[in-house]
DNA sequence: AAATAAATTTAGGCAAACCTAAAAAAAAAT
DNA sequence: ATTTTTTTTTAGGTTTGCCTAAATTTATTT
């Protein structure tokens, strides 16, 4: 039986699997800055989920989660990313405005409770960000997918997911009609700063900046 | 704009609201007992509480909610009985295990969450156990309800409510096959130790105690 | 009206999760 | 190879919400 982790407890494990999705690794000052906290406190933080098995960690050294600590952290996915699907599709709310009451949701600790859930969704694959929903045994699909920068000039793609949930990112992409589903293709490249022209959903023309090109993430179709 | 307050604090004013039903007023030991916490406890939260103007307390007396106070528990009585209806109308769950889930999920913040639930479950005005659901200004329905006790002999009525959720209390429930909304009637009472024999849905005969009948409210119909 | 019992508060502590400031270690620059 | 900068840890505090033990107040008996 797994034991029960405090919020915050989870809020570290679920960050530090989501950073270490690039190296393998993440560093005190890496994690402080996605958990606002100070370096002091994940230091404080990494010895208590170390007593517990579920970090690889040593005094100044980059760590990472362990066998144990990645089940927790899947389970931490799971349950964010059903809830979004369920406020995006059942009540309404926009996909940009339901990360943060998930943020809360997600530490609601019923396993009966997401697993009935995940059956209303009828089991669903992928959260409104695109992103793919673990199974209630942690495993999930991969989604193959580009970065919008990678994507050949006029061919088309249709958006999957974007790669922060920063409240400015998400003004953006409202303001410019670019959403999860949109369909995307490229008509020109500007060498000079690498913008990129262009056309959503077969209709407007927008120009968007190479900071955004590599957030947003495409299927080509 | 109203603040927000610590679960913690949410859990005291719930309860304080449901206790001071009775007569108005709470006591440190009453208190104590149903929060589960040493009475010096109770007072250390009744001084915070007081300093928000959440309680009326001065010490060694009995205490009582604000205006204030009644405003958050109605709210906090509100998020409690919409999940309990999710649990049980939309994910399937029996009306006797959405307890303890509810007591978590009532602490979720978002005010738009619980209006778009509600929005979402048809504004239901009752919860799973026969309990009114206040609406959006704290307003709610009462229900004309009377103790089972209280049912003159051979007069059918309903079950609408039963007066706690112990774990004992729904275990003997299930077992007598007495549920919200069971039809029941008195057949026989005993002044011998003022027991019951009860018709229940006119097909099986029970005999109830007088510590059940006093926590069991029905409708005569 | 005392004496006793019960209820409540005060005093002092503890664990979780954060903080600031200072010390130590590791990395980068000279 | 030093010196300087950056990163990380340690040391010592704070707040919240709980605890036990002792003191105080209120209620009940005798
Ligand atoms: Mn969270
Ligand atoms: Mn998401
Ligand atoms: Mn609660
Ligand atoms: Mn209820």
């Amino acid at each position: 039986m797994l034991p029960n982790y405090s919020a915050s407890e989870e809020n570290y494990i679920k960050n530090i699997y989501h950073l270490q999705q690039g190296t393998g690794y993440v560093t005190t000052n890496e994690l402080a800055a996605t958990i606002k906290a100070k370096p002091a406190s994940i230091t404080d933080m990494l010895k208590k989920l170390k007593a517990k098995k579920l970090v690889h960690y040593e005094p100044y050294k980059e760590f990472q989660l362990t066998v144990q600590g990645k089940k927790v952290a899947l389970g931490i996915v799971r349950k964010h990313r059903l809830w979004e699907y369920f406020l995006v599709e059942k009540l309404s709310f926009g996909w940009d405005e339901v990360h943060e009451i998930a943020e809360e949701l997600e530490h609601i600790t019923s396993k009966k409770l997401i697993d009935q859930l995940d059956s209303f969704l009828d089991f669903p694959r992928f959260d409104p960000h695109g992103d793919p929903i673990p199974d209630s045994n942690g495993k999930m699909n991969a989604v193959q997918q580009i970065l919008l920068t990678e994507l050949p000039e006029q061919k088309k793609s249709v958006v999957t997911m974007v790669g922060s949930q920063s409240t400015p990112l998400l003004e953006l992409l409202k303001h410019k009609s670019i959403t999860i589903g949109s369909t995307v293709e490229i008509k020109k490249k500007f060498d000079f700063d690498e913008s990129l022209e262009l056309l959503i959903d077969g209709e407007n023309t927008a120009t968007i900046s190479k900071q955004l090109a590599t957030v947003l993430f495409v299927k080509p179709v």
